[in-house]
DNA sequence: TCGATAGCGGCCACTTTCTGACCTGAATGA
DNA sequence: TCATTCAGGTCAGAAAGTGGCCGCTATCGA
């Protein structure tokens, strides 16, 4: 613990855990002298992380933001939270960052102490649902799992129900995952079969990392995703959604401003566009802004607000 | 970039992107030899990161879970995974990790390089609304923002919106941040009127970190939770809601399972019960459920429905 | 305007460590 | 059995890291 590499380190935490620190301060709490503290830093600043410095009375030093992320030194508690958060995220919260929320969490969770796995899998319990839970939720653990596999090249066995529900055990050379269209497929090379496959997340069970190793195979597609959307007949294409709201667009935004963009038409009214897989979504929008509203489009969504609203007058006995 | 510390800061993160690594390829890469490698994964092992090797032929080095997470060496698109994943567990989708999710953004959003920045900026209208999207949400700027300045010990200034609606202009010491029943609060001592006060953050706007440090005071109070709670009449108490809906239980746990519960009544009829502290919940789930049902519980809720259905009517032009 | 504070960086002498080379040993799997 | 791969001791030379000293500069408050 005495050498210099663990300094540099330590430093660079103290550093992330409060802005300012008076060099006196550091120096102290790194037990060296003030001369060498200035040299640790020069060598932060050497590998690219910018420390900056203020002179003077009230000076001291911070960590800026820099062309690279620094490594993170998180506590316990931090860890649980990014875990967390990054799981959430895989799970197709956001478009677009699926797959690199689950390399980090893959990152993360290998390194993972025990204790800290405990406390996640604790907390699963205490999610709130965040998709709108049309569809099979994928296990996080069998994400992680697989795509474990998939980075550092290891065979792969589990279980897999296919599509008419028998159960089958699968041997594969793990490629690759492809999230599309809230769903998670593994492209794999077949080892039973000879060949390459893809497979719902969903439908797959257990899956235990082999200790084998192998040399990755060319996949026959252009890419992974491409091959799974050959794969798959019907995926389902979101639909683009547009209404005219009576209501100021500031309230609108206020209400529903996160899940639509909305434009202001005049003083009382606004365009409300959205795009999404379901007529759910829109109705919901819809329903939640209290106001008038007329929809431009589709004409499919139509019949479904007139689906809702027969449903609900005749519960309401109206 | 030729010196010890950097050079087992760089093994670590190549222990963290893939498993396996041959300890020929790592002193490769690194440009040692393999003595100095194995020297190198002593170090990392001393400070307390659990190198495990395997020998014999396809042998290797890999990076096992240990006591302590080790500082996390992540690429951009993983970082921007990670913000995006914590300020959504910052706005309340996971009970009781909000406090140190927030910690967790700060430090990450603090030395995150301005592209990605803006990389996160862009993925915003792409967030999926966190799920009790009704009430007034956080702007996560906002929110790191007042973070650093209680975690740096800096003044703050923002104006704010009072319950009656008339801004005014803030400069308080910041305290603490407090997330209670769904809303974020700020704690702080009000530099113009002498005395503590608690802020909501979604009334607040505009917070600039002055660059003024101060000497912590001492709250007077238990903890700062404790001293918003005091502040507060009213916590929105949520409702509890029941309803009986004409489908299968199997088929509206699929539908909606995920945000209430589902208990079958016979093989054609189900209670749903949830609790929320808007309406809009049970009326978007009896939406989306689809099929026919009865309002058990409560009485406002019937009113609510209407409100929507004749609404939708309208609109529909039915 | 001046003085106190605090970061900057050169210089030097001394100490520590790092490194590569070479070696033997032990575990592992074909 | 043998090849492979990690483990770790020893050695000498090279390369750092370290603390103490110095004068310098930026900043702030009196």
């Amino acid at each position: 613990m005495a050498n210099t590499s663990s300094r540099t380190l330590r430093l660079l935490s103290l550093l992330q855990t409060h802005r300012y620190w008076p060099g006196t301060e550091l120096a102290d709490r790194l037990e060296v002298s003030v001369r060498t503290l200035r040299r640790d830093v020069d060598r932060l600043r050497e590998l690219g992380y910018p420390v900056e410095a203020q002179r003077g009375a009230e000076g001291g030093y911070q960590l800026a933001a820099g062309a690279a992320l620094p490594p993170l030194v998180v506590d316990d508690e931090e860890a649980v939270a990014l875990a967390v958060g990054l799981r959430m995220a895989a799970q197709g919260s956001v478009a677009g960052i699926e797959e690199s929320s689950v390399r980090a969490l893959t990152k993360i969770v290998q390194v993972m102490p025990p204790r800290l796995r405990r406390r996640i899998e604790a907390l699963r319990a205490a999610t709130v649902p965040t998709v709108w839970g049309t569809g099979p939720t994928v296990d996080a653990g069998v994400l992680t799992a697989v795509a474990q596999a998939c980075r550092d090249e290891e065979r792969l066995r589990f279980s897999y129900k296919a599509r008419g529900g028998e159960l089958t055990d699968r041997h594969v050379e793990p490629h690759r995952l492809v999230s599309l269209g809230r769903r998670w497929y593994l492209v794999a090379y077949d080892l039973t079969r000879h060949d390459w496959r893809s497979f719902r997340l969903d439908r797959l069970d257990g899956p235990r990392s082999t200790a084998e190793r192998f040399r990755p195979r060319e996949l026959p597609a252009e890419d992974a995703a491409a091959f799974v959307r050959n794969g798959i007949d019907n995926i389902a294409a979101p639909h683009s959604f547009e209404a005219v709201v009576h209501a100021p667009a500031g309230t609108v935004r206020g209400l529903i401003g996160q899940w639509a963009t909305v434009e202001e038409i005049d003083e009382g009214r606004c365009r409300l566009r959205m795009t999404s897989e379901t007529l759910d979504w829109p109705a919901m929008a819809l329903g939640v802004v209290g106001a008038e509203f007329e929809v431009i489009h589709p004409p499919e969504l139509i019949g479904h607000l007139r689906d809702w609203a027969t449903r609900f007058t005749r519960a309401t006995g109206g």
